[in-house]
DNA sequence: TTTACATATTATCATAGTTTAGTCTAACTC
DNA sequence: GAGTTAGACTAAACTATGATAATATGTAAA
């Protein structure tokens, strides 16, 4: 296997970084060990976690908001949403869970969920006992830490879906999510060249971007129009990240997974 | 001290809990004390980790995108935001951190901020050393599993601030907000009637919904000509709750401290 | 009290985005 | 091979919200 430097923080911060994910490894070890270089022992846990696993299909939701949550996911493959349905019928994408992403990380004694989550693509997913959880914050300091990494991340990546929603115009929340994908997959080993997977329908873009469809569509035109973007079935190419990162103010350092 | 049933999760449900929030103890303490029952210990500890203080002024950043973040911080007193401001030079508040909330709880060994933080009043903040978060995981599972619940509770403040921006109008984002802070300064037992803190002006609000400040101040105003509400400076009356709670789909249950 | 500044309010006009109502195509089913 | 469905795409009419600008009010400082 060879060895091969990545940029990984994007165009703009020139950050470099010699981990290559081995992609015979789960996702959040590759996610994890991206970021802190992790023993054999961590590694093995961690794929431990994995053992009891769920196969989960598309269109299918796995946790209901309001239902009492007392699992832990993590997803394995595949692509999931969180949203929330209004009593009206419209539906907000909150964010997508991809492989190596955690759900449920904060289940505590009593909790229910306060979002519903739904396999986007056939998905093979870890249910994980949250006492297991506790384990690691008891005997794995580096994994502990990992973890709270994690939740920072997650919380970035909704803060910057709420500047997307809040204060950028229709075709910059496009770009700025195509961006966070980006990053997002760049971490887990998941992208060759500029191709990224895209399995949502326009719908579900819609309903990310708090936008109707046929406007999403309108945009989705005019950036492969412009030679920003090309669509094929389920994959995205982002001809031109420059312009991306121009037109959405696209904050790279936020899910810079080395921050120096 | 008179003991006082309180109807904490709204109108919807009739969930009643009869544990009163002394005003001579900590926010924090409060907060953890309204979902669990602490041992005098367990409260002891909260309260000797506020004990290196800071006085922030109103305006003042005090946590600031892109710099190391190393340390926690505990409001105490006063409001403060969170925000991310664009190379435009627009700007969206993520959410608001009341007194009992946390700030960098999730710091690790090289975590960089991904948003602003600043006092929208006066503020009284404690400065925690994370290592003492560890030991809390470590010592006492009571509180460790209480700051699991301010985690997951943060995250549906956060949902529902993407619902708010994504999927309603702006009377109804109005609406919705107002009923988020209610339920949340319930908690902590600083609402008197339903008078409510309101310490941002018009700028700050169209800067937390996504809208322009005379789009703010129209809604506002068409509110109060409703008699839905009434504004005093700093603070807001809310006439007619269950109207706010109809026009905005606010989903009580994501914040109901009982989750039954 | 006067001044100054920040905040709130009102009006007018421009526009980004929605809604509705379609067509078209590819894929799937019977 | 016809019928069905999901998804992508188009067009026109409509509307919620934004931008700008001008006035008014409140609050703090002098």
């Amino acid at each position: 296997m060879e060895e091969r430097k990545v940029n990984i923080a994007g165009t703009r911060s020139g950050i470099v970084a010699d981990l290559q994910p081995s992609m015979d490894r789960s996702a959040i070890v590759r996610k994890l060990g991206a970021i802190a270089l992790l023993s054999q022992e961590e590694m093995d846990f961690l794929e431990g976690l994995q053992n009891n696993t769920l196969l989960v299909e598309r269109g299918t939701d796995f946790i209901v908001d309001g239902d009492d949550l007392k699992t832990t996911f993590i997803i394995m493959e595949g692509w999931t949403t969180r949203y929330i349905m209004l009593p009206s019928g419209r539906r907000q994408i909150l964010s997508y869970a991809l492989p190596g992403d955690i759900l449920g990380l904060h289940v505590n004694f009593r909790s229910k969920a306060t979002y519903t989550a739904a396999a986007l693509t056939d998905c093979k997913i870890a249910v994980v006992d949250p006492r297991r959880i506790i384990e690691i914050s008891q005997k794995f300091p580096i994994l502990a830490s990992g973890l709270s990494w994690c939740t920072a991340r997650e919380f970035a990546i909704l803060g910057d879906q709420a500047v997307r929603l809040g204060r950028l115009g229709a075709q910059q929340r496009i770009a700025h999510l195509l961006l966070e994908l980006r990053s997002r997959m760049r971490l887990i080993g998941e992208i060759e060249g500029e191709w990224l997977d895209f399995p949502m329908t326009q719908a579900d873009l819609a309903d990310t971007l708090g936008l109707s469809i046929v406007h999403v569509n309108r945009q989705l035109m005019d950036l492969r129009q412009r030679k920003i973007i090309t669509l094929k079935k389920d994959y995205v190419h982002l001809d031109d990240v420059d312009a991306l990162s121009e037109m959405s103010h696209f904050d790279f350092e936020h899910l810079a997974e080395f921050q120096i």
